[in-house]
RNA sequence: GGUGGGGUGGCCGAGAGGCGAGGCAGCGGCCUGCAAAGCCGUAUACGCGGGUUCGAAUCCCGUCCCCACCUCCA
């Protein structure tokens, strides 16, 4: 079976076949560095940080470009409000530059926290101007662009003069409904959208660049959505395989990047996939409506590694729920960490059993993009399935959730073989989805920490005792000694070749 | 007005014509000195009404309700 994603352009599950055999070249849209990450970010980020772990997986070479569209006119807005005498925010008097760097690594630390990779790349907006003045002459040249007519150095893209717009989302021009804030100056067509924005008076000097077609004394700044075709274009070239991005950049960033690029003669992605939107409570996630999660608040209350079990359990298409916890749920976080911790607590005890096994093998990747890579020969059909399946990761879960069992089950008859092939399975499952309980990503410092180890030595001495206590059946002491170290945090489990602990 | 996505057991969440994915919670049992962890068992689930079929949560018709996009948004 081979991979099948889903296309948005076609509304339909597609076979994958890429541009070049062997490889795959994938574009997501990263952030606009505007203000602070929220989960829609990190579920967006998590999206396609799995589907290229799968791409890799299954043996494709895979080169990722996320871009950080670090000029647009929120960040000029939240930097010039800054400098307002009432201003009451951290980080008053922040130049646009500042804020969207400041931003960019707020996003960087969130991604990084929950095992989203560096992209191959990741090109700001502000390093591209030189490729989106090309473009912008190229479309002018071809007739698909042109400047106001009211000289305020506005260049606009013409909507009617490309037939095939609209055709990411089956929309016809005719059907649209007319922007209620459509800014008519110097338009044609009030969808006609800007590719540059001419200077405007009180905007700082800085944010602003000599003009696309080389008009003295104009100055402006790219509008929005030009970045992205003239970075996908330089890093990916005129074709590539996958283009992503969340399920609300559809219309209109993504139609008009396709209408931009295609307008040029490119002929862009192959493949359109986007993730589906955060809830809360059932409601839409916004910023402009102040009802979001941030990736800080949800990180503060659970672990990364679970945070991201939370955000894959749902398939990437979906509307993903976050229900806060409340005094009597404990809400998606809780549940999750319990799921997770079922998957966590096998690998553990396993690893401790199974004394010799092998690391899980890291998937390999060659040229051919046909033989599944060596170190997926761990990788039960039915997950290599579910995820061909237009990354049916729900469904791998299932899989893992499985093995998981059966894994135990060998453990209690002491099956040392079973639980070994057991624990190999999960390993390499989790290791594909970025869950691996056992990769050093997970525990906070990388390497034990000699905090550690004297923790373990601490607690190791109290085991003794009440394995002493237990074996002269003074079970008062020895429970004695167990509910004082479940007060510090510290949870026993008893097996038969002695007891282990692991921190709550 | 246009374009899409949905309504699955107490909760989360896959599936899309035929053995009731999986997880959480619950209940019963096993294991345990007692726990914890684990194992086994345990559910008249598919918005509503019709229809097609030997068989429908899955297909068809009708109907109700929710959500998203068309405006900055992952």
């Amino acid at each position: 079976m081979t991979l099948r994603l889903h296309d948005s352009r076609s509304a339909s599950v597609v076979p994958f076949t890429p541009v070049a055999p062997g490889r795959a070249s994938v574009y997501y849209c990263g952030a606009t560095v505007q203000s602070e990450p929220h989960l829609g970010h990190l579920r967006s980020a998590l999206s396609f940080d799995l589907l290229t772990r799968w791409l890799e997986a299954t043996g494709l070479a895979v080169t990722v470009i996320r871009n950080v569209t670090d000029i647009d006119d929120k960040i000029l807005a939240n930097a010039a409000a800054s400098f307002a005498d009432d201003f009451t925010g951290p980080h008053p008097q922040e130049p646009w530059w500042g804020l969207a760097y400041r931003v960019e690594q707020e996003f960087e630390a969130a991604y990084a926290a929950i095992g989203v990779r560096r992209p191959t790349y990741e090109p700001r907006a502000t390093g591209h101007i030189t490729e989106m003045h090309a473009l912008v002459r190229e479309l002018v040249q071809r007739g698909h662009a042109y400047p106001a007519e009211d000289g305020s150095g506005d260049v606009y893209f013409d909507v009617r003069s490309w037939p095939e717009y609209g055709s990411l989302t089956r929309q016809s021009v005719d059907d649209m409904q007319d922007a209620a804030d459509a800014d008519p100056r110097g338009k044609r067509d009030p969808r006609d959208f800007a590719l540059w924005k001419g200077h405007k008076e009180g905007e700082p000097e800085s944010a602003s660049w000599p003009d696309p077609l080389g008009r003295p004394d104009l100055r402006g700044r790219p509008g929005w959505h030009l970045e992205c075709s003239a970075m996908a274009g330089k890093y990916l070239g005129a074709e590539f395989d996958i283009h992503g991005g969340g399920l609300d950049l559809r219309f209109p960033h993504h139609e008009n990047e396709l209408a931009q690029s295609t307008a040029a003669g490119h002929r862009f992605a192959r493949v359109w996939m986007h993730n589906g939107l955060v809830t809360l409570e059932g409601e839409k996630m916004s910023k402009s409506a102040f009802h979001f999660v941030t990736a800080a608040d949800v990180l503060a209350g659970a672990e990364p590694v679970v945070v991201r079990y939370f955000m894959a359990a749902t398939h990437y298409r979906s509307v993903l729920d976050f229900r806060p916890a409340t005094p009597d749920d404990g809400g998606s976080l809780a549940e999750a960490a319990a799921a997770y911790g079922r998957i966590r607590t096998f690998v553990r005890n396993a690893d401790r059993a199974v004394p010799q096994q092998p690391a899980a093998l890291p998937a390999a990747v060659d040229d051919s993009g046909e033989a599944m890579a060596a170190g997926s020969a761990s990788l039960p059909a039915a997950f290599t399935a579910a995820m061909d399946d237009d990354l049916n990761i729900p469904a791998a879960l299932g899989v893992v959730h499985e093995t998981v069992r059966r894994g135990n089950t060998a453990l209690a008859e002491g099956d040392t073989e079973a639980a070994a092939a057991a624990l190999a399975n999960v390993r390499a499952m989790t290791g594909v989805l970025g869950l691996d309980p056992l990769d050093p990503a997970w525990s906070a410092g990388g390497d034990r920490s000699p905090v550690e180890d004297a923790l373990d030595a601490l607690v190791a001495g109290q085991l003794a005792a009440r394995a002493e206590a237990r074996g002269a059946r003074d079970f008062a002491l020895a429970d004695g000694i167990r509910e004082r170290l479940t007060a510090a945090g510290i949870v026993i489990e008893d097996g038969k070749d002695g007891s282990s602990w692991a921190l709550a």
